[in-house]
RNA sequence: CGGGGUGUAGCGCAGCUUGGUAGCGCGCCUGCUUUGGGAGCAGGAUGUCGCAGGUUCAAAUCCUGUCACCCCGACCA
C-alpha cells in the first residue's frame, strides 16, 4: 500500500495512537485530550514529544505567528538552544535567574546555559553590527525551544520544562519609536489570539525578572489558568489587569464613631470574628499585616478588612518586604490578630492602603490581646509613614477608568509584551551612534509568545465530552473524509475521490481509510476534533448522498455527492476569508 | 525544599495485610463472522513486579537504601 497520496493524510498509514482511556496523570482537560487524541506523549516530567497530529497544529500556530510578525516588519531569524554562560554573567542573570536556569559544562569546564529566553544572545548579536541611528528601528524574532528547570512542572503543556516560544526583540533610538512598535506588537498579539480562536484579555501586569516598566500580558481565559486577573464588566471599558498589580477603587463601609475608644473584644483575632462581634461589615474594619523590609525595619501594613494584601505590591512599595512568621512577630512585640497603628512598639513603621485615606475612623487592634480601638483617626491618634496601593482586587470592586464593577477570572498567560528600556543594552554595552554623534544604549522591547502553551490554551477553551473542537485556523486538517466501509466496492473509491477533490481545491484533508468499525472512526474523529467530517457510507450513497458533520455544533446535513466537494470547500474558504 | 501518594505486560489496574509456580480488562497477533457510534467467537504472544542491598529454604509481598513520576504547598516570563 502506498504511504503517500499527495495532499491527503491517509489515516491507514498515519501514526496517531489514540487512547480509549484517560491518562491517569493528566489533571486538566487539555492535557488529557492532547494525550488521548495522539497529539502528545510525555517524555519526562515537563517534557513532551509532539506526535504527527500535534506537530501539524504546532506548525499552524507558528505560521499564524509568522504571518503576524512579518506583517509588522518583524524579521525572523533562528538562534540556537545553547548559549555561552559568559553572556549571562555579563547581564547579571547568571546569578539573578536562579536555579531555574539550566546550566551545562563541557569537557573543558566551559559553562553554557540552555536558553530560557534570548535577550542576552540577541543583544550580543546586534551590539557590534547595529551601530547607527540610521539603521533603527529593527525588530527580530525567532521561534525555538526554551528551557526552564521549573520547580514543579504541571498541567501538561501549560508549565513545562521544555517548551516552544516565539520571542521578538526590538531596538530603538527613541521612546516614541519603541512605543510605536510596542503598540504594533500588541495589536499583532490580539490578532494572533483571534486567529487561534482564543477568548482573551490584554492585561496590565508586573514585569517580573525580565525587567522594564511597560508591559501587557495576553491571557486566555480559563479556570485552570495559573494567573488571576481582574477585568471591568463594562463592555466598552476594556480594563483588565493581573490581580498582582491591578489598581481598583473599593467601596468601604464607615464605622460610625465620633472619637477614639478602646474596647474589650474577647474574641478570636480574625477579621470575621471582629466584624461579627461589632455587627459591622468586614470592610468597616482594618486588617494589619507585619513584615520586614530589606533594610531590616519592621512595618505593619494596614488594608481594609474586606481585602487581602497584594504581596507583590507590598514588595514594590517596601523593598524586600516579606511577612513575619509568628515567632518573628512575637520577637518584635507584635500581637497577632490585635495589631493596630495606635501604640505600636517603638521603631515599627506604619504603611496603609490608599483606600483608607477616605475612612475617617478606623477599627483596629490595640496591640493588646482582646482589645481593639474603634474610631481611631490618622494624624490625630496615630500617623502613617507611607500611603500606597496594597490591595488585592476582588469581585465587586470599582473600575478606576469607568466606575463599573470589576470581576475576577483566571487566565493562561499566552503572551507578554515588554518595553525593556536600556536594561540589557546598558549592562551588555549595546550602543549605537546617535544623530548628535554621541553613543547611546538601545531602547529595547521584547515580546514573548508561548507557542506550545497557547496550543494547550486553545484546547482548554475548545472541547466537549467527545474530545477537542479545533477552530478552523489551528486544526490538524480542515476536513476528515470518513469511509465507513473500506472493502466496499463503492464506498472506498468514492471517499478517496472526494478526498482528492478537496485536496485539489487546496483544502487540508484527512481520509479515514482504516479497516475499522464505524464507531471507532466516529469516536476518533470527534476526539481528534477535525472541524468538518464528511461521512461516506453505503446508506447515503444509495441515494447519491454523503453526510457533513460540523464538529463544533455536532450538526449533520446531507450533501449531494455531485457537489459535496464544492460545498465543503466553500465552507472552508468562508472561514479562511474571515482571517485574510 | 516540606507534606502526601504511586511504581506489577503497550495502556489502565488487582495481587502485598497473612512470603509459596505472575493475574484481570483494554490493546496486540491468527482465523472465522460482523460493518452508520469504541463488535462477537475461538486460539495465541507479551513481565528483570522501578533499581540496589538485606532477611528467608523461598520475596511482587517483609526490612533498608535509592531513583523516577504524580498530587498539595512554597516558587515562577
Amino acid at each position: 500500500m502506498p504511504l503517500v497520496t499527495p495532499g491527503v493524510i491517509k489515516l491507514s498509514s498515519y501514526y496517531f495512537p489514540t487512547l480509549k482511556e484517560d491518562p491517569v496523570d493528566a489533571e486538566i482537560v487539555s492535557h488529557r485530550l492532547l494525550i488521548r487524541g495522539a497529539f502528545l506523549r510525555k517524555v519526562l516530567g515537563g517534557c513532551y514529544a509532539f506526535l504527527p497530529l500535534g506537530m501539524r497544529v504546532l506548525r499552524k500556530i507558528e505560521q499564524i505567528i509568522r504571518e503576524e510578525m512579518d506583517a509588522i516588519g518583524c524579521t525572523e531569524l533562528l538562534m540556537g538552544n545553547i548559549q555561552p554562560g559568559e553572556l549571562w554573567h555579563e547581564s547579571g542573570r547568571w546569578d539573578d535567574y536562579g536555579p531555574e536556569l539550566m546550566r551545562l559544562e563541557n569537557r573543558n569546564g566551559t559553562s553554557f546555559v540552555l536558553g530560557p529566553t534570548h535577550e542576552e544572545l540577541i543583544t550580543s548579536l546586534v551590539r557590534n553590527e547595529l551601530r547607527s541611528y540610521k539603521e533603527l528601528p529593527k525588530s527580530l524574532y525567532h521561534i525555538n525551544w526554551k528551557y526552564r528547570d521549573e520547580i514543579r512542572p504541571r498541567f501538561g503543556l501549560l508549565r513545562a520544562r521544555e517548551f516552544i516560544m516565539k520571542d521578538a526583540y526590538s531596538f530603538h533610538d527613541s521612546a516614541e519609536s519603541l512605543n510605536e512598535h510596542y503598540q504594533q506588537q500588541s495589536s499583532a498579539y490580539a490578532r494572533i489570539c483571534e486567529r487561534l480562536g482564543l477568548d482573551f484579555r490584554p492585561v496590565e501586569a508586573d514585569s517580573g525578572q525580565i525587567g522594564g516598566k511597560v508591559t501587557t500580558e495576553y491571557m486566555a481565559l480559563a479556570e485552570v489558568g495559573e494567573a488571576e486577573l481582574v477585568y471591568c464588566e463594562s463592555e466598552c471599558c476594556g480594563f483588565a489587569a493581573n490581580t498582582e498589580v491591578a489598581s481598583v477603587d473599593v467601596k468601604l463601609a464607615q464605622y460610625q464613631a465620633s472619637n477614639v475608644e478602646k474596647i474589650h473584644t474577647p474574641i478570636e483575632g480574625t477579621i470575621t470574628a471582629l466584624a461579627n462581634f461589632l455587627g459591622v461589615s468586614e470592610s468597616a474594619t482594618v486588617k494589619a499585616l507585619s513584615g520586614r523590609t530589606e533594610d531590616g525595619s519592621i512595618w505593619v501594613v494596614f488594608v481594609p478588612g474586606s481585602h487581602e494584601l497584594a504581596l507583590l505590591k507590598a514588595e514594590h512599595a517596601l523593598p524586600g518586604f516579606s511577612l513575619l512568621d509568628d515567632e518573628a512577630m512575637l520577637a518584635a512585640g507584635l500581637i497577632k490578630g490585635y495589631m493596630g497603628p495606635v501604640g505600636l512598639p517603638n521603631g515599627v513603621k506604619v504603611a496603609a492602603d490608599e483606600s483608607l485615606r477616605n475612612i475617617e475612623r478606623w477599627v483596629v487592634g490595640a496591640n493588646e490581646l482582646h482589645y481593639h480601638y474603634v474610631g481611631a483617626k490618622y494624624d490625630e491618634d496615630f500617623s502613617v509613614d507611607l500611603w500606597a496601593d496594597f490591595l488585592c482586587a476582588k469581585d465587586g470592586d470599582i473600575c478606576k477608568q469607568c466606575g463599573a464593577t470589576v470581576k475576577i477570572a483566571r487566565g493562561i498567560e499566552v503572551g507578554q509584551v515588554f518595553q525593556l528600556g536600556t536594561k540589557y543594552s546598558e549592562s551588555m554595552h549595546a550602543y549605537y551612534m546617535s544623530e548628535d554623534g554621541s553613543e547611546k544604549p538601545f531602547l529595547m522591547g521584547c515580546y514573548g509568545w508561548g507557542v506550545t502553551r497557547s496550543l494547550a490554551a486553545v484546547v482548554e477553551q475548545h472541547n466537549d465530552s467527545n474530545g477537542i473542537i479545533w477552530p478552523m485556523g489551528v486544526c490538524p486538517a480542515e476536513v476528515c473524509v470518513i469511509a465507513l466501509a473500506v472493502n466496499d466496492e463503492f464506498v472506498e473509491p468514492v471517499a478517496t475521490r472526494l478526498a482528492d477533490e478537496l485536496a485539489k481545491r487546496g483544502i487540508e484533508v484527512a481520509l479515514d481509510d482504516r479497516n475499522e468499525r464505524p464507531g471507532v472512526k466516529f469516536n476518533d474523529a470527534d476526539l481528534i476534533g477535525w472541524p468538518l467530517q464528511l461521512i461516506v457510507g453505503k446508506r447515503g450513497l444509495e441515494n447519491g448522498k454523503v453526510e457533513l458533520k460540523v464538529r463544533d455544533t455536532l450538526e449533520k446535513s446531507e450533501l449531494s455527492l455531485n457537489n459535496a466537494a464544492d460545498e465543503v470547500a466553500k465552507l472552508v474558504f468562508e472561514h479562511r476569508a474571515m482571517f485574510a
